[in-house]
DNA sequence: GTTGAAAGTGCTACAGA
DNA sequence: TCTGTAGCACTTTCAAC
């Protein structure tokens, strides 16, 4: 289900994104309108699910992970019930801040963000005893060029 | 650098992770503090760079973006003028998400979130007609199995 | 770390376009 | 219906202990 937006609740998505602290007179100046319509629009983009967290932002290499993998998996299985095992082991892993299913030649890329190469080890060693996994490579990210995840409205 | 941070320290952050729009006390109750003390925290991980956005996430697909690709680039330049170039397009495009230095066969690995393939190819195009690029390989998401930012502290 | 008080904000009620 | 005004309760912020 796509949600009808107006341009000042694109507006309104567009300074949250940008900087969620900001309290509802900033943003309802900004907009152009006022405090009340603009809770009541975040409250209901709230509700219909569009605005799904709040949340911050941390400086992951501040905090120790210096290392983060991109992992590209091929394999063998297409079964539901392999299919399954591998969404839990990926869901209780909290390395894994990505996956995605693919089209194509590779079926799998996570997202992978550890301490150090050796906790990837660990984490690879882990991943491939729990689910048959055919064929495993992984990219080492050297710098961290470009992170958001703002969306252009 | 690497910032000392205490049990508290990691749990404050933790809380804002799962839940930023918590308030003061909620959060001095959860980590067996109180208001001032954690105010305190909180700001000194503002300032010390720690705590980086406070932002919200949005549902992309109900706001029409439906198509995810991770890209993987090689280049046969590797020339400091080419890199400025290449980092500037990047930034300038909001549909890059993501971008990453790689070590190895690969140069670099991006995330382009767009409302459909045809969008896709648009920035494509764009891209390599600004940059010179060697080989492209585009991996089209299927399905987000997992997505957070959200770090195991 | 605690108390407490001033300033600011979120949320609700209500009235008008 | 949606928008703006007004006000209370709650929260943030910060000084003094």
């Amino acid at each position: 289900m796509s949600v009808r937006l107006d341009e000042i609740d694109r507006k309104i998505l567009g300074e949250l994104q940008r900087d969620a602290s900001q309290s509802l007179d900033e943003i309802a100046r900004k907009v152009g309108s006022s405090k009340t319509p603009v809770w009541n629009r975040i409250r209901k983009l709230k509700e219909g699910g569009i605005i799904r967290q709040q949340t911050v932002f941390l400086d992951a290499e501040a905090l120790g992970f210096e290392a983060c993998f991109f992992v590209l998996i091929r394999t063998s299985e297409h079964e539901a019930e392999w299919q399954q095992k591998f969404l839990k082991a990926l869901k209780e892993r909290p390395e894994v801040q990505e996956a995605h299913r693919l089209a194509g030649d590779i079926d799998y890329i996570l997202k992978v963000r550890v301490k150090n190469a050796r906790a990837y080890d660990e984490f690879y060693q882990a991943l491939i005893s729990e689910v048959r996994i055919y064929n495993v490579t992984a990219l080492l990210s050297m710098e961290e060029l470009k992170s958001t995840t703002m969306l252009p409205l």
